[in-house]
DNA sequence: GCCGTTTTCGGCCCGACTGTTTTCAGTCG
């Protein structure tokens, strides 16, 4: 199997990491993290480029680089990435996990104590060997068992669509206490990551103390883990972490831009402040020593020469160089999307009725919903056969007969089988509105196979959209192997619509696809893959992929109304036949 | 290891908090 970009920046990451536990220079193991971070991003093939040698026009790749990245892609292994494994033990990149463990303690641990896994540190730990070493007290040995615990009892992410329902009930709760001023959502869950590890809030309040006793008092907070003066640490019920900063008023834009971050996104900030001559921290934009107190974000990245960047694009992938030139994108919204794409019923595994689901969809703001049930092959999931699907779309044009200012769509999301074919006969897709075509079998396959198996199934005159391409549940299993550019090349050469599956477990495309696909003139259709009225407000988090892959409001077809949803299906169907 | 509107060498974002320290290193974001 090819080297794709994802392998390649995994190996830069590992190097960093490994670089980090033998005491390299710290700015050397950030140099393989960046790089990493760009290849990650990177619209094209990073092997063609190394065939090309253009490696060296990458940001972060220097002569170094570029002879371990074409050492890789060409033959699959990397010797000096081979050579760190040997001399690290691999228990240690297991301690990194744990919290205030970071590669400078775990080195000592190592080289001083001989501690190679998790198991030996526990084992010391509990010993009481720990605190013997220099810089190491019983408070740090009390706390790393602390710390191993939490890492087994939580999972090191959460969910977007468990954190952020969450972190809003606490920033509402907290918002009605007097002493609070202001107060924001920031860092990755305003960026609507598609998992995060903590939540971030951001104050602004005359008395912090008091705002600290509220969160300290709140249902949801388990415990205080640090408590300063102007920041707080907690953990939450579901074992998540959460930061709260308190700044002064007139720091708030320039603290909800920093705490917003990411990372990458700031440091690049900074760097470009300072080629103005400008210095940015929490506390604002420095032009020597007066600080020059941006009043909102979009102020501050002004007298940076670029335009506002919205949350969702702050990356580091392009949005700092569009913004220079003004060229970024007007990003889709919730409000801009017209219908509803992709949603069961108790036909198939659903858990409301036709008319449950049209009626939530229009109480929603909607003005169509397209019915998508699985078909026969999905017998785990009721799928319908050919006759039980000329019923349901009899009853769905029925019950769109009776409605009025809401339009019901037929639709399908047909298995695509293991050599390509559909389960349904063509004179039966015919008959449906939109054909949603999704893998839900069969994930052993090479990657060269089930690209082929999907692409296949894209080349029938039928097949409008594509369903959750790589198949992934985001922390619970990865994506079958698929090349996902080359079903990007092959729907932009085909005029085939890709699904953002918008349940919170899928998020699939991804927004770093999405990206590509929406540059190569690929559309994308946001689907909730609802089984219940609850599971439509997935479309919401099927719109942060949308917007943290570039997408404009043309570039979403639940943007169009239902009859020109309907015409463009018709359209792909004609343009392939 | 990368990079240059001052640089081909000497920088590399910046600050809060904790714990182990009597002034700071490590970690985190």
């Amino acid at each position: 199997m090819a080297v794709t970009n994802h392998d390649v920046a995994t190996a830069l990451r590992e190097i960093g990491t490994l670089l980090e536990l033998t005491g390299a220079n710290p700015f050397k193991t950030r140099a393989y993290e960046t790089a990493a971070r760009h290849i990650e991003g990177l619209g094209e093939d990073v092997a063609a480029l190394a065939a090309e040698g253009g490696l060296e026009d990458l940001p972060g790749v220097g002569e170094s680089l570029a002879a371990k990245i074409t050492e890789l892609v060409e033959t699959g292994e990397l010797a000096y990435l081979d050579d760190l494994r040997k001399k690290v033990p691999e228990g240690l990149l297991e301690m990194l996990r744990i919290p205030d463990l970071g590669p400078k303690k775990v080195a000592r641990l190592w080289q001083e104590l001989g501690i190679t896994t998790v198991a030996d540190l526990e084992r010391a730990a509990r010993n009481g060997e720990l605190h013997e070493l220099d810089g190491f007290g019983k408070k740090t040995e009390a706390n790393i068992l602390e710390g191993l615990d939490l890492v087994r009892r939580a999972s090191a992410r959460t969910l977007l669509g468990d954190a952020l329902p969450m972190a809003e009930h606490i920033v509402a709760d907290l918002g009605k206490v007097s002493a609070v001023d202001r107060i924001e959502l920031a860092g990755s869950l305003r960026r609507r990551r598609e998992t995060v590890k903590d939540v971030d809030v951001l104050v602004t309040s005359a008395n912090p103390d008091a705002v600290m006793d509220a969160l300290a008092g709140h249902d949801l907070v388990e415990r205080v883990t640090e408590r300063g003066s102007t920041k707080m640490s907690v953990l939450l019920t579901n074992l998540m972490n959460l930061d709260l900063r308190v700044v002064p008023k007139a720091s708030f834009a320039a603290a909800l831009q920093y705490f917003t971050g990411s990372a990458d996104h700031n440091i690049a900030l900074r760097n470009l402040a300072k080629k103005h001559d400008l210095k940015i921290s929490e506390y604002g934009l420095f032009d020597g020593g007066k600080n020059l107190h941006p009043k909102t974000e979009a102020a501050l990245y002004k007298r940076l020469g670029l335009a506002p960047i919205e949350p969702e694009l702050r990356e580091d992938t392009g949005e700092i160089e569009a913004a220079a030139r003004d060229a970024l994108p007007d990003l889709v919204s919730l409000d801009d999307c017209k219908g509803v794409i992709h949603a069961h019923t108790v036909a198939s595994d659903g858990h409301a009725t036709l008319e449950e689901m049209a009626a939530a969809a229009r109480d929603l703001g909607y003005s169509y919903l397209v019915i998508c049930e699985h078909s026969g092959s999905a017998s785990y999931a009721n799928g319908l056969t050919a006759d039980r699907l000329r019923e349901h779309v009899a009853a769905i044009r029925a019950l769109d007969e009776k409605l009025t200012g809401f339009r019901l769509l037929a639709g399908t999301e047909a298995d695509i089988l293991a050599d390509g074919s559909l389960d349904y006969p063509d004179d039966l897709l015919a008959e449906l509105d939109v054909v949603i075509a999704s893998v839900h079998s069969r994930f052993k396959m090479t990657g060269e196979e089930m690209t082929d198996r999907i692409i296949t199934a894209m080349r029938n005159p039928y097949v409008h959209v594509v369903g959750h391409l790589t198949g992934r549940l985001l922390l619970k299993r990865d994506p079958y192997p698929v090349d996902q550019e080359r079903v990007i090349e092959a729907a932009a050469d085909l005029g085939v619509i890709l699904e953002i599956n918008a349940h919170p477990s899928r998020l699939d495309l991804d927004w770093q696809h999405t990206k590509i696909a929406v540059q190569k003139g690929v559309k994308v259709a946001v689907c909730p893959d609802a089984h219940d009225t609850a599971g439509l407000a997935h479309m919401r988090f099927g719109l942060t992929v949308a917007r943290r892959g570039w997408c404009e409001p043309a570039d979403v077809v639940n943007t169009l109304t239902a009859r020109r949803l309907v015409t463009l299906c018709r359209t792909i169907t004609a343009d392939k036949s």
